[in-house]
DNA sequence: TTGTAGGCGTTATCAT
DNA sequence: ATGATAACGCCTACAA
């Protein structure tokens, strides 16, 4: 592998002098800027990241912490981040953080960021991740690593976050059912011990709670239903829900995945979509404009790109005041489409 | 930050034997061995990866190319082949190398990649990022970076492989659609322009040509048709399809996410699935099972562990054979449900 | 504007 | 089994 001896030599310069053309530095006549990024050209000359980060002190790298990155929503945030990251001249580490499972044990394997990047975006993770020491104070007197949270659990202490608000979006998506005219309406939410099922689920519920009971609904009119993640466990949930009895005329869903695995099952039993009852649900996935699923949407991408600008304001230094670090959250919207009706009238 | 020196003195050894002893090497008796963990541990002690890499000469890196992680496959793949990685000390760098249209620009930077990992991991690249120099040869008698490929467009010569016979797999869900008796039936397919349509799309455009020819049907029978990537993509497509005229009594989707878009645009058009027109895709996506999809289904994590472990193989130097890479195809499996049916007698 | 030299924190080599 | 002591390849004062 060429180094920067090579490149000096071939340049005619010092390997101080590369080392600055290279990166851009204003010290450097254009003449020699020319000639030096000639010779590193041709010799294919690429600075060691090693070498520089040791010598620098900068890993120019953000960590990527995700519960799993086959899930729609840690995707869309995560090439969003990219887009703007890469750019900027970071790398992204990626690193799955477990499940509520997984975490208590410490967030195994987090200890070593702190040396190893500039800086952590923390996304759909759950509560007790936050509260890794990690991201809280590292170990005599260095500063804490910089971070953002992306719809997380709970807050990182002196961390900023962006996410949308939760309940607030549950809350909407029930208001819809409960104008429509319906009464009887159950939440289906994702099971809490199930890893797969992000935090915002536990909000969510919130949200249909209180919809419910601002529109006076007695205590037993509010039907929560737990279902294992994923279309299919939205599937199996609602099978088991309709065969316990009488079927609700309105379902709002946790997340869309639920909403159209509930809808599935509907029409295997025979139940027509509005008609026989109505689903909503809460996300904005991909799938959900084509089926024709009505849903609160919640701007996945723009979290990222949102969370991934204020850590590079952060790394340049641009802010670097002691101020409470802020809470963006940004607006869902109502998405109505087929799968939303009055109910049929008795 | 702690250093290493800290250690050496809390625990009143060298800094030699504190690297000796932390990393596992054998020259350490296990009473050193022992109080230089306790000393690591009391002071949060981490090796800083730039100084160890620059000193031992390994990334400890893997980097993961992928068009975009926020596709099933993608967020599959990786998160499979994490699973192995990790545990083995590999840290993940994510990359999104774009889709056709970027590649062509030379793959800009990717060139510091022998640098910057061990080893790469690419996934689901369309052809022309296969023949991207970094993967060749770096310059001047390095040993070029080893990796492995995941049903990429093209191979990456000196590199095994794994994927699935994505011809195979479109010509098995043709053949079935063929032996219920259908004869008019639709390729629906990812437009090769569409940054997002994977490689495979053209490989099982070629299966079903082949199925299709081989039941003797008239070239003017090839009926195939392009769609924009994803759900929607394939709704609109097939909608634009049904308008054209009497609509095929089969469809075979490259994709299951064409598949269901078709099929939203059959419900949407009144047209009843499979009683009037039976659809089939290829992939075996999360959503298929729920809603019912046929497919023919590929293992992507079982095709994310295999790279991953072929890769630490590779790594740990246990085959360092010349031997030209193997190509290993893993098996897709027919998954009958829902969607397809022998067509009306008329 | 450019060159010189010391240091970044580990690991590897060679003694002991 | 353990300790000195060079590398490792680059960056950054400081000097010229």
């Amino acid at each position: 592998m060429t180094r920067i001896d090579d490149v000096a030599r071939l340049a005619g310069v010092s390997t101080a002098t590369v080392s600055r053309a290279l990166r851009g530095l204003p010290t450097v006549s254009e003449a020699t800027r020319q000639r030096v990024r000639l010779a590193a050209e041709q010799l294919g000359y690429t600075a060691s990241p090693s070498a520089s980060r040791l010598a620098g002190g900068k890993a120019g790298t953000v960590a990527v912490l995700v519960p799993r990155i086959s899930s729609w929503f840690s995707g869309a945030v995560v090439d969003a981040a990219e887009e703007l990251l890469r750019p900027a001249g970071y790398d992204l580490l990626l690193r799955t953080v477990g499940g509520r499972s997984r975490a208590q044990e410490r967030l195994p394997g987090t200890a070593d960021l702190p040396k190893r990047v500039d800086a952590v975006l923390l996304v759909a993770t759950p509560a007790l991740v936050s509260a890794a020491p990690v991201f809280a104070a590292p170990a005599f007197g260095g500063r804490p690593l910089p971070g953002v949270t992306v719809a997380a659990g709970a807050p990182v202490p002196g961390w900023p976050s962006v996410g949308v608000d939760d309940v607030a979006a549950a809350r909407t998506a029930t208001e819809h059912l409960l104008q429509l005219g319906h009464r009887r309406i159950v939440c289906l939410s994702g099971d809490a011990t199930d890893d797969l099922t992000r935090p915002a689920d536990l909000d969510r519920r919130w949200g249909y709670r209180e919809a419910m009971l601002a529109a006076g609904t007695p205590a037993e009119g509010i039907l929560e239903f737990a279902a294992r993640a994923g279309v299919e466990g939205g599937r199996q949930a609602t099978a088991k829900l309709l065969a316990r009895g009488t079927p609700p005329t309105g379902i709002v869903a946790t997340c869309d995945e639920l909403a159209m695995g509930a809808i599935v099952a509907l029409c295997r039993a025979g139940l027509r979509v509005p008609a026989d009852v109505s689903v909503i649900g809460v996300d904005g996935h991909q799938f959900a404009r084509a089926i024709g699923l009505s849903t609160v949407a919640q701007p996945a991408a723009e979290l990222g790109r949102l969370a991934a600008g204020t850590l590079l304001d952060r790394l340049s230094g641009a802010r670097h005041d002691d101020t409470e670090p802020g809470r963006v959250i940004l607006p869902t919207r109502l998405i109505l489409r087929e799968t939303t009706a009055p109910p049929r009238a008795h």
